[in-house]
DNA sequence: ACTAAAATGATAATGATTATCAATAATATT
DNA sequence: AATATTATTGATAATCATTATCATTTTAGT
């Protein structure tokens, strides 16, 4: 169960004309990180009478079955992403300068989770956040 | 600047009965994640007329010099608790089933917070949490 | 086509946090 | 000590992201 086709299928939930849309926003924007706002705006481009309880819902759906990747940087909103696929989900270093937020591989937390994991726990999903002043805010100052 | 009352001192704000009810409530629940309302239900026992704004304003204030940690646990409000001294921040699991909130210290992040630095980055802080179903929800299914 | 279940969108409701502002308390100045 | 200046407080209203409601529409299965 790896790919995004795999993950809608075993959900058996209709792909509806809104959520194809939705999901095309998103693929079109890998790599950004979209408020609900941001989803709605660029998916009315394709659909003008999407409505936002639509989009919120469809969001949180996906993001139940792992397509999205639901997070808060600190902002009091939550922002959304397509997961990383395969591969553990990245990490995320934010600047409380200028906001810009910038993705991180690595394979540590793996070391980590086996130590959760043997004390038994079933891990289902992690999220690591560093702020940090970017080199160019720090320059500013 | 590491303890509590060096904190304080260099911030130079007063110290006003408001803020040393809630700074004892905090300290009366070390080890525990307490949301806004928390605070100010046990601040009313010391205090009964202490408004909710002001809870809101000291906890702010009291996160923007390292007292406090304040942080999201997945439920849309947030939750304080006391920074640990001296060393890292610890890290969170959080139980999808209960909700229950583990804690664990370590310090592999070290290394990734140092490859970090090493492109330029300042860190300010990290937030680290694992989503894990705990020992009794995961026998419970 | 017919029926049952699921999805949608408009709108209202919720709930945590923030802003406002007059009243009060703390500190500095005389 | 009295006064002036500044910070803090608490009541309340405002904000704003998210959720709930519900009548209507769409879909999938028969
Ligand atoms: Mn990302
Ligand atoms: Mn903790
Ligand atoms: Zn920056
Ligand atoms: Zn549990």
């Amino acid at each position: 169960m790896n790919s995004i086709e795999e993950k809608l299928k075993y959900s058996n939930y209709r792909i509806t004309g809104q959520r194809a849309a939705i999901l095309e926003v998103m693929m079109d924007n890998r790599g950004k990180h979209l408020s609900a706002e941001e989803v709605l705006y660029r998916a009315r481009e394709k659909m003008p009478n999407i409505g936002m309880a639509t989009v919120y819902r469809t969001l949180d759906k996906l993001a139940s079955i792992e397509v999205l990747y639901k997070t808060m940087f600190g902002e009091g909103r939550y922002r959304y992403e397509l997961c990383d696929e395969g591969t553990h989900q990245h990490h995320h270093i934010i600047c409380p300068g200028c906001g810009r937020i910038t993705e991180m591989e690595d394979d540590l937390l793996n070391i980590l989770e086996q130590k959760i994991e043997s004390q038994g726990y079933e891990i289902i999903d992690h999220d690591l956040k560093f702020y940090a002043y970017c080199p160019e805010c720090r320059s500013k100052r």
